[in-house]
DNA sequence: ATCTTATTATGAATTGTTCACAATAAGTGT
DNA sequence: ACACTTATTGTGAACAATTCATAATAAGAT
């Protein structure tokens, strides 16, 4: 039962266009890819895609809530199909590696800051730096601080 | 008794050199600055000073740990003085106007992810997402979405 | 005062992204 | 099926933020 991607296109008030279902098919297989990893993956089902409409879609799927964008620093904007919950990122000092965290608590966690200077706080978004197990076993191989120096 | 910029550009065995003070300078000026708003502030007493060298400047003293470097999804990288504690960022997605925020708890909040997928966690970081109070006054005469569509 | 080396200035290059506009194709009504 | 309207894509150029290579300069040590 679960909503066929032209179906959730199409309840957005988009039109379904193929490289719209290609990107995706695309996001499902890689599940916090950038834009141009998007763009490889739709090249191959679809030659004649420029990298340019790949931002045009990711950028009118991202505006319709059918993915999520997020920008992690010191990384180009990396894109997930998980949306809805409010989970959060855990990405690899060393290697980029990016994966998602569940909120500790059921709910936003850090939703209640202790003084917000009067903002009205509308979303909160934490990101987790640390070494994923892969660059936890190797040393320091990888080219350090390649993100966050 | 705060240490005078000199000496902690010394101490870091950094050479202390007109722009790098000048640097420090306009950051305790201006909290949250960009390289832009940095290089302008700087240019004031330094007409000859290039936007590369305080890019080189930033990048020397985020690396001595100096000042801090955020990168707020859809704004260029943001530098900053306050270090040493965890504090986090409150920002306008109207006007991009930055606020920090004291960890709700009185240490790292978020530092204790449900699961983190073996991930070796090193550090934190929350960003809350809201309307700053002008832009809470003023309904929506900014031009929406600047930041974070 | 000299010398070594870190730092800055200069200029060009790169990356990620957006824009304007013409070509195409989705969905709607016939 | 057919034509029509308009969203969407392709094309090419432009842009912003940042980095790089190299030569010139200035900090700090001798």
């Amino acid at each position: 039962m679960t909503p066929e991607p032209a179906d959730s296109i199409r309840a957005a008030g988009l039109r379904v266009t193929t490289q719209r279902l290609a990107v995706l098919e695309a996001l499902d297989a890689l599940p916090h890819a950038d834009t141009d990893a998007v763009f490889r993956a739709v090249q191959k089902q679809q030659p004649d895609i420029t990298v340019q409409s790949v931002y045009v879609v990711l950028g009118a799927l991202t505006e319709a809530a059918l993915i999520r964008r997020i920008e992690p620093a010191g990384s180009p904007a990396l894109y997930e199909r998980r949306i809805g919950d409010n989970h959060h990122h855990a990405i690899c000092t060393s290697c980029g590696a990016v994966q998602d965290v569940d909120c500790a608590v059921g709910h936003a966690p850090c939703l209640s800051p202790s003084e917000a200077g009067g903002f009205a706080i509308a979303t909160a978004e934490v990101t987790y730096w640390g070494l994923c197990p892969a660059c936890q076993a190797v040393p320091s191989t990888q080219p350090e601080s390649s993100l966050r120096n």
